[in-house]
RNA sequence: GGGCGUUUGGCGCAGCGGGAGCGCAACUGCCUUACAAGCAGUAGGUCGUAGGUUCAAAUCCUACAACGCCCACCA
């Protein structure tokens, strides 16, 4: 196809499967050598599914920053990998299993993780071949995978570094812990839900009486727990009940003899002020029985279900048992009484199950030594998010950061890599695998659960780059430059990247952290699969083509926390996306701006772009500001101000009037044509360099038919136009000289819209302008009766007002358009006296600022110089209206 | 309970101390050979409410309201 054969429309689907191929045999998605670096890893996304719209702004964000400065020609890279994701793939896979009618624990550990292995493939492969399908610029030949060998080794070492450091510690503990996946899982994992409940007051009698009390009575929201008290707490700042602390209570049911004691956990004013102790099932619980030295009561198993020596009530689950122990009570006259009472419970952030606080042997990170040096290159900038106020979040969590609980009771993920001998008792952490006791010589068992998804996931800026065998590869690669993500793993994921990077590195793991906006619905809800609102970023790439999503996707990167995408859906299907569609209007546009370009390059001879006439020094003045500004925006990560630019610069400047006032140099001599066109295909090529990393491919397929690319590979690969190379053609005189121009043409535009005058019918013009003004205008005499229309054109200083004429003043002139005979003056009448009006309005109100002596005092002087100004302008322009309107008749 | 964000024309959003903007939608007129997915023009807002600071507030401060998010706790 040459630029002659251009289509009307760009058919994104033909242009992009081509583009892609194009660049993908070039190669150019491998590392770019060159001076400074710009490494980036993806967010690996979760081998669970496609992606979704968030991905899809991550990645376009990404993939703009990433070709930017790989035009700029530094060492560019863009790692790829996905995640294995443990948790969510294993729950995947088991429903998977499970409508086939297989168990995981009757085919067994191995033969589960092999069906866990043919889904990785399938789904990786997916999201793959979405990110290459979105036009991403990823290393798409050296894919990672956080359970590759490689990586494999590094989280090994890393556990076993931590282990042999001290970092690394195992302990019985209350963890989150969910009877449905029967695993633990972080306190991160965890969610709360407000649900209501009750508040059951539970009698429980004294062994001895006191003071004349027989019983005490406890608050609690779970009355099955009751089983596994070994204890009651009191405030110690409530003097009522000092005197029973050291009483003993005998536990219903059980009968097991249980002491009252003081607790600063314990708030005197909920409830009765007498709270049940369970440290096997509470958090807090826990903390006083370790306080107090009291026993540990496990009542329920790994489901949840009350286990054996609890006589009717073992066997049951935590439901059925609550149910059971109410009954009881209420049957023995024991339940006070029962109140409603809302309050918040945990849930299993996959399987959405209420979580079990649960005592169970664990592994955990020890974060003191860890979370010192993380806070620290936050707090002096090494580290820097943007926006700028989500390194409050990052503080606030380190802060108040935990020991982390690190073992799942899970089969798919990294092993713990930790060997027990039972004979000898011996235990270590191993890099490699071991059969046999070093102490003993009997056989090894290997622990049984697998590291938590964010263990492994802490590594990727490094793990993902030769660490630890190969620390050639990192070098002058890492730290990497940015990291692209959403806030709601600011703490799960970004913040172990830097403990664990910095421990294992010395570096940081990047310099800088964006955080974009969480796409919401149309209606402000989150989009989620259930409510089947969620938009699939590749409907939206089939309906307008990649190069429109990503620049609207691209428009919302503000500093908004938040933003709603304006889809239409129905049934998960979606039915259009309006501002998606005005994007693909702007594909559309630069399209059929080349197409102007390519049908009029007859004649065409390569050379140097010159100015000829204020029109070419206006836009190239322009070209360079946008170069700048563009530049400046990727830089600082403001992706919506520059879309804006762009869109800006392209439609409003250089199609409605650069291509317009192009026209007529392209019908002049051969030499106005020609530098008409070399100017054209120079502002073309410029901009679509500067466009290429928001819409790579219709700019590439634009770029690759322009004379400019002969010889060369591809846009991808093509130099960025450099601020510092085009500030040259910064001419602020020129833009004020086309701003008569615009100003003069639409105002005759105006005043045929508002008489109703077709285009057609030719208007007399005259415009009262200062010398130097005229002499502006006059030289692009010819330009402004072209596009205005007009039959005569009169420039200068003199020029007389034509006796039935419309005026508009602007600009410090005077336009005047003759309209003898053809309109009706009554109405000019009426709208001069309209603005008039507006104008006396703006003019009190400046006379009356200009006159307050505070203001004068105070303001800048450069403020009052141009208020003044302002004030002397109106006063100017009400003069000449009213000139105009004694005039007519 | 602590923190964060948002509130600007019908819709989606910029602006964040000196005369209220953009895109879409609407209305009017044009099929002007790059583009009707286009062009030209018009209309539409006392910038959530109430105070305060300032010569000057959409913009800064305080309180309040609505909506949303995060963290903590809830026996």
């Amino acid at each position: 196809m040459s630029m002659v054969e251009m289509p009307k429309n760009y058919d994104s689907a033909l242009e992009e499967e081509r583009i892609l191929a194009k660049w993908l045999d070039g190669g150019f998605y491998a590392r770019n050598e060159g001076p400074g670096d710009c490494t980036v890893v993806i967010p690996p996304p979760n081998v669970t599914g496609m992606l979704h719209m968030g991905h899809a702004l991550d990645d376009t964000i990404q993939d703009t920053f990433i070709r930017f400065n790989r035009m700029r020609g530094l060492s560019t890279r863009w790692i790829l990998g996905t995640d294995h994701a443990g948790i969510a793939t294993q729950t995947k896979v088991d429903k998977k299993l499970k409508s086939e009618g297989i168990s995981r624990l009757e085919i067994g550990r191995e033969k589960f993780l092999n069906a866990c292995w043919d889904w990785t493939h399938e789904y990786g492969g997916i999201i793959v071949e979405q990110i290459k399908r979105m036009g991403c610029s990823v290393d798409f030949d050296d894919e990672k995978f956080t359970m590759d060998p490689d990586y494999a080794r590094a989280v090994r070492k890393v556990f076993c570094d931590w282990y042999h450091d001290g970092l690394i510690y195992r302990g019985k503990r209350i963890v989150n812990w969910c009877p449905s996946c029967t695993t633990a899982i972080s306190d991160d994992e965890a969610e709360y839900q407000d649900e209501g409940g009750h508040l059951w007051y539970l009698r429980y009698p004294l062994k001895e009486p006191v003071d004349g009390r027989e019983y005490i009575v406890v608050a609690t929201t779970r009355p099955e727990t009751m089983l596994g008290d070994t204890g009651v707490a009191v405030s110690p700042e409530d003097p009522e009940k000092a005197a029973l602390v050291g009483a003993t209570v005998v536990l219903p049911i059980v009968n097991r003899e249980i002491p009252i004691f003081s607790d600063w956990h314990v708030d005197a004013g909920f409830g009765t002020g007498f709270v049940k102790v369970t440290p096997a099932h509470d958090p807090n619980d826990y903390a006083m029985g370790a306080a107090h030295d009291l026993p540990q009561v496990n009542i329920f198993d790994e489901h949840a279900v009350v286990v054996e020596g609890y006589g009717e009530f073992s066997g049951m689950t935590r439901d059925e048992c609550r149910e059971a122990v109410v009954a009881w009570f209420e049957r023995e006259g024991l339940l006070d009484h029962v109140e409603d009472h809302d309050h918040s419970v945990m849930h299993c952030y996959r399987c959405d199950n209420t979580l079990e606080p649960w005592l169970s042997e664990q592994w955990f990170v020890a974060v003191d030594k860890l979370k010192g040096p993380a806070t620290d290159v936050v707090k002096n900038s090494q580290v820097t998010f943007h926006p700028e106020r989500w390194t409050q979040t990052y503080l606030t969590w380190m802060e108040n950061l935990k020991d982390w609980c690190i073992s799942r009771q899970l089969w798919w993920g990294h092993r713990i890599p930790v060997f027990y001998c039972d004979a000898c008792g011996w235990e270590d952490a191993l890099e490699e695998d071991l059969d046999v006791c070093p102490k003993c010589g009997a056989p090894l068992r290997q622990d049984e659960d697998v590291l938590d998804t964010w263990f492994s996931s802490q590594l990727w800026t490094f793990a993902t780059q030769g660490w630890p065998n190969n620390l050639q590869e990192m070098e002058g690669h890492h730290p990497t430059k940015a990291l692209v993500t959403a806030r709601d793993i600011i703490a799960l994921w970004v913040a172990r990247m830097v403990m664990s990077s910095l421990y294992f590195t010395d570096q940081i793991p990047f310099e800088d952290v964006v955080i974009y906006a969480t796409i919401l619905a149309k209606d402000g809800s989150r989009m989620s699969k259930s409510k089947g609102n969620g938009v699939d970023p590749m409907d939206l790439i089939n309906m307008y083509g990649a190069d429109a999503m990503r620049f609207n996707l691209l428009t919302l990167v503000t500093n908004n926390q938040d933003v709603r995408f304006d889809a239409d859906i129905k049934d998960g299907k979606l039915l259009g996306s309006p501002r998606t569609e005005a994007a693909r209007g702007f594909v559309t546009k630069i399209w059929n701006a080349a197409r102007f370009v390519g049908m009029n390059l007859e004649g065409y001879e390569p050379g140097e772009p010159s100015v000829q006439t204020p029109a070419d020094a206006w836009i190239f003045s322009r070209l360079a500001k946008l170069s700048a500004n563009v530049t400046k925006g990727i830089e600082e990560y403001r992706f919506g101000d520059v879309a804006r630019d762009l869109h800006q610069f392209f439609w409003s400047e250089f199609c409605d009037w650069y291509i317009e006032l192009s026209k007529a140099a392209l019908k002049g001599s051969a030499e106005e044509r020609l530098a008409a066109q070399r100017n054209l295909v120079f502002v073309l090529d410029v901009a679509l360099r500067l466009l290429h990393p928001a819409m790579p491919f219709v700019t590439e397929a634009i770029w690759e038919q322009l004379p400019t690319s002969a010889g060369q590979p591809a846009l991808m690969m093509a130099a960025w136009p450099e601020p510092e190379n085009l500030a040259s053609w910064i001419n602020e005189e020129a833009e004020k000289s086309i701003g008569l121009t615009v100003a003069t043409v639409s105002a005759v535009r105006a005043v045929r819209a508002r008489y109703g005058l077709s285009p057609k019918t030719e208007i007399a013009c005259a415009v009262k302008a200062s010398q130097a003004d005229a002499e502006a205008l006059l030289s692009q005499a010819d330009l402004v009766r072209n596009l205005a229309n007009l039959s005569v054109l009169e420039v200068g200083p003199e020029v007389a007002r034509p006796a039935e004429s419309a005026v508009t003043v602007e600009e410090g002139c005077e336009i005047y358009c003759d309209l003898a005979g053809m309109v009706d003056f009554a109405a000019e009448r009426a709208r001069l006296e309209k603005d008039r009006a507006e104008l006396q309005k703006d003019i009190d109100k400046l006379a009356k600022k200009l006159s307050n002596p505070g203001f004068l005092a105070k303001a800048a002087q450069e403020i009052i110089d141009k208020d003044t100004a302002k004030h002397a302008d109106l006063c100017d322009q009400l003069a000449r209206i009213d000139a105009q309107l004694a005039e007519l008749v």
